[in-house]
DNA sequence: TGAGTATCATCTCTTACCTCA
DNA sequence: TGTGAGGTAAGAGATGATACT
């Protein structure tokens, strides 16, 4: 985001530094800034994302690039080191290099793209800086920026990438949670539903006791329904019909000391 | 002191890419 | 080899907090 990061891995592994602006109210501007214009030929003048390239080299994945011109396409595995390492060998290592140092020049922030001509590139984590960042995660559900710029440095990707990550790992804990409750709560109402059955087939049992005969002869000898010593209510179906307190309903406690 | 505005971090929804069965 | 599903990185807009005018 309009994050207040000075440099980028990228940037630091190439000694180059540089400051962002940015901020989010003109993100679009951004965009539109991001757009490269690497600064010779017109012609070969490049639509491609500089924080694709970024990225790219930091993913160590395969580097491509393509111009009307010459069709220049650098399928190589960079790593950063390498780069510098290939500074003078040929063309292509020094295309690389003007493409980072455009890039480094307009922003490091974030990995846009040419929508129509390239596409979003998908990068992977790799299984060591999923491994860190989860191990973070842990630690912190939240970074502040100077975590986030160190925590992108380790593991040598763009602030921004961690700052997505988080972001991500936190929605995901939070659909993970949001499952968990809902079970809970379907397991929860599949219990008061169950309950609410016994009680509601206990009291239509009571029901058809108190209208067949009066309580008291109806009470077999291990009584299920008893008066209560504490407020002297009978428990049952005909519980409270003297009085103006709702009947007690209890579930099956016996002529013992219970109270309500 | 309250209103308006800018900035920033975070959340949420969505898209697009990648992997795998 | 093609395809659909699932996982996930990243984009975009909304929102809330804070600082400043």
């Amino acid at each position: 985001m309009g994050s207040s990061s000075t440099c980028d891995a990228a940037g630091l592994a190439l000694g180059l530094g540089f400051s962002s602006t940015a901020n989010q109210k003109s993100r679009k501007e951004e965009a539109a800034a991001k757009k490269i214009d690497l600064g010779f030929d017109p012609s070969l003048n490049l639509s491609l994302s500089g924080d694709h390239q970024i990225c790219d080299l930091n993913m160590e994945n395969k580097v491509n690039f393509s111009s009307n011109k010459d069709q220049l396409s650098a399928a190589s595995s960079y790593s950063n080191a390498s780069i510098k390492r290939e500074r003078d060998i040929g063309s292509e290592v020094t295309m690389v290099e003007r493409v980072i140092s455009a890039r480094v020049i307009s922003d490091e922030d974030d990995c846009d793209y040419d929508d129509a001509s390239n596409g979003r590139k998908k990068l992977r984590l790799t299984k060591l800086q999923s491994a860190l960042l989860e191990e973070s995660f842990k630690q912190q559900s939240t970074l502040n920026p100077k975590q986030k710029q160190h925590l992108a440095r380790k593991l040598n990707v763009r602030p921004r990438q961690v700052e997505v990550w988080f972001q991500n790992r936190r929605a995901r804990t939070k659909l993970k949670q949001t499952e968990v409750d809902c079970e809970l709560l379907k397991k929860c109402c599949e219990t008061l539903t169950d309950e609410n059955r016994k009680l509601y087939k206990e009291l239509q049992e009571l029901k058809a006791l108190k209208v067949g005969q009066p309580l008291y002869m109806q009470l077999p000898a291990a009584a299920t329904l008893t008066v209560c010593p504490s407020c002297e209510r009978v428990a049952g179906a005909g519980a409270g019909q003297n009085s103006s307190k709702p009947p007690l309903l209890y579930g099956s406690f016996t002529n013992s000391s219970a109270a309500c």
